[in-house]
Formats: C-alpha cells, structure tokens, sequence
DNA sequence: AATGAACTCAACCGCTCGGAA
DNA sequence: ATTCCGAGCGGTTGAGTTCAT
C-alpha cells in the first residue's frame, strides 16, 4: 500500500509565493504557532501544499532568518563542517545561526563546488594527505589547510547533535600499528569503541576495501600528540552510531612512511575526508587514548546541547 | 541593444525516520 | 509487531537574473 500523499494537488498554488500569501502564512504561524503542516494551509486559507507551507516558512518567512551575502567566516565554517558531516546540510545549518539548510546546500553546490573543483586540481599535483608541506597556495581554503600547529588546542567549535562515537572503520594500512601497540591485557573499560567494518571502505586510493579490521580497541598506550591533534582539528563531537573512519596513507612522493588521519562520517559516501594532522613513521598511534579522550570530548558536548 | 549561456536560489519531490495508535 | 502520519532531509528542477558576446 503506498502512502498517501501529503496533499491533494489539484486547485493549490505553485510556483513563488506572493506577498498576499506570505502574510497569511505569517499571520496565521504567528497567532497558532508552527506544525502541522497539513492541516495548516486549510485552516490559514491557503491554497498551497502543508510542505510546502513549512518550506516557505523555515526557509524564507522565520524571523529569524539571516539574509545577505555569506560571510568569509560563515565560508570557513561551512567548508570545515562540510569536511566533517558530508552533505548533511541541516546539521551545518544548526551550527550557523539564521542560516537555513537550503541556502546552505545552494551555496556549496554553486560557490564552494566550484572553489574546491579548483583547489582539488591544485592538491592533486602533490600528495593530497602527506604532501601539505610543498603546497604552493600561500592561502589555500581554510577547510582543506590541516592544522599547522599541533600542540595547541583551541576551543572545539564545531559541535554535532549526536554526543557519542561508536564505531570505528580502519584501512589496511593502519592495521599493523594498531597491531603493533596492542596489549594483551583485555579492559572492559566503557570507554572502548568498537572498530567495526560493516560496509566496504574507500581507502586512501579510492578504492573499495571490504576487508577492514574489526576487533575492539582496548588498552593502548597515551600518546599526547594524537589527541591534541584531535583537539585541535576540532573534531566533530562525532556522530552517535556513524562510523569514523581513520587511514594511514604512504607518501610515495617522498619515500617517507609519512601518513595521515582522518576522520569523516561517511568514509564511502564522503571520500573527501577531513584532513587532521600527519604523523610520521615512528610516531604510534595510540588509539586508545585517542578514542577515550574523544569520547570525553564528546560527554563535554552534552553540557553544550 | 539583442540574445544565448551561465548562474542563482526558491520551490518541489521522493524518501526516510520517529512517534502514536 | 505493524501501520499510519507528521515532520524533516537532501537531491533536483526551473524560473528569473546576470553575464558575455
């Protein structure tokens, strides 16, 4: 049985809105407040579908809609957010206030494509992941530029509704130092986050990986440099029950063992990742801590939510 | 000035999700 | 457990506008 529709399309209006049934909108969303949205175009006098009533008004009508140019920094946050979330253009639009979904999803899909189009030329002369140190763009976009500094954390600005991180995709590549500085001892910490490989993973070449580690990730060692990285890449409070992805990648240019970390919220979908920090051959990296510290981080969102 | 191309963005559409019954 | 419904999300469309020739 298909659903019913929302509403019957003969006799309503499409297209723009007029300034006659803007006020009729506003007036009646003013006096009954918002929701249900179906019913409201007959009770208000409208001759228009309940969505697109919603439409109009969380998209145009709300007072407090922000209108103008987006600002360089608004830009910054977006491009910073996007790396992060991927195409989840409500979540970016809840971190900037009085912009809405849509105009964000318009923007990115008309200014930002095209700027990132032509930055990701650029980057991809050189290494995009280990190769930061030779890139020749003085002022490259801020959201593709990894932290130059990995000591110093700033506050975390970018925040999520979801306050915990469950799970964990590995790439191959990652596997032996995961090994490497696992322990025996087994800890039946809370704070553990299960490394889990439920769908095929992009890796560092693009290229599908269904076989990706999956085992639990308990008692590694501390490793400052990590987590500072973490803090000062403004790691998204993650995504409760979304999958975090981390990749150690080669830097064949240079010979070194050079690799990066990323995180992102969809590995597959979202193959453009959020670049985090490099970190060389003999740094370990130790996951742990690195998750546990995340999750605290994250249990710290909830006072912010 | 005319015209076609490119761009912008409001609006639409189909789908999913969560809650209520 | 299942169905229905309201709400919301993200992709797409297309009318209006701007730009280039």
């Amino acid at each position: 049985m298909g659903r019913s529709p929302c509403c019957a399309k003969e006799g309503l209006n499409r297209g723009a809105w007029t300034a006659a049934e803007d006020k009729i909108l506003t007036d009646y969303i003013k006096i009954h407040g918002e929701g249900k949205w179906r019913h409201l175009p007959k009770r208000a006098g409208l001759k228009r579908c309940g969505k697109s009533c919603r439409l109009r008004w969380l998209n145009y009508l709300r007072p407090d809609i922000k209108r103008g140019n987006i600002s360089r920094d608004e830009e910054d946050l977006i491009i910073r957010l996007h790396n992060l979330l991927g195409n989840k253009w409500s979540l970016i639009a809840g971190r900037l206030p009085g912009r809405t979904d849509n105009e964000i999803k318009n923007y990115w899909n008309t200014n930002m494509g095209k700027k990132l189009q032509n930055g990701n030329k650029e980057l991809g002369s050189s290494s995009s992941l280990a190769g930061q140190d030779s890139d020749p763009d003085p002022d490259p976009e801020p959201g593709l530029k990894p932290p130059q500094n990995t000591t110093t954390s700033g506050p975390c600005l970018i925040r999520t509704k979801a306050t915990r991180c469950t799970k964990v995709i590995l790439n191959q590549e990652l596997q032996p130092l995961m090994a490497a500085s696992h322990s025996s001892t087994h800890n039946n910490n809370d704070n553990h986050i299960k490394i889990e490989a439920p769908s095929p993973f992009m890796d560092s070449e693009g290229v599908t990986n269904n076989n990706v580690l999956d085992f639990m990730v308990d008692d590694f060692e501390i490793d400052d440099n990590v987590f500072s990285d973490l803090m000062n890449m403004k790691v998204p409070s993650c995504f409760e029950n979304e999958v975090i992805a981390m990749e150690a990648a080669a830097d064949n240019s240079s010979g070194d063992q050079q690799g990066c970390y990323h995180l992102c919220p969809h590995p597959i979908s979202n193959n453009e990742t959020c670049f985090i920090n490099n970190f060389s051959d003999d740094s370990i990296l130790h996951s742990s801590e690195v998750f546990q510290s995340m999750s605290a981080l994250m249990e710290n969102e909830l006072d912010w939510l």
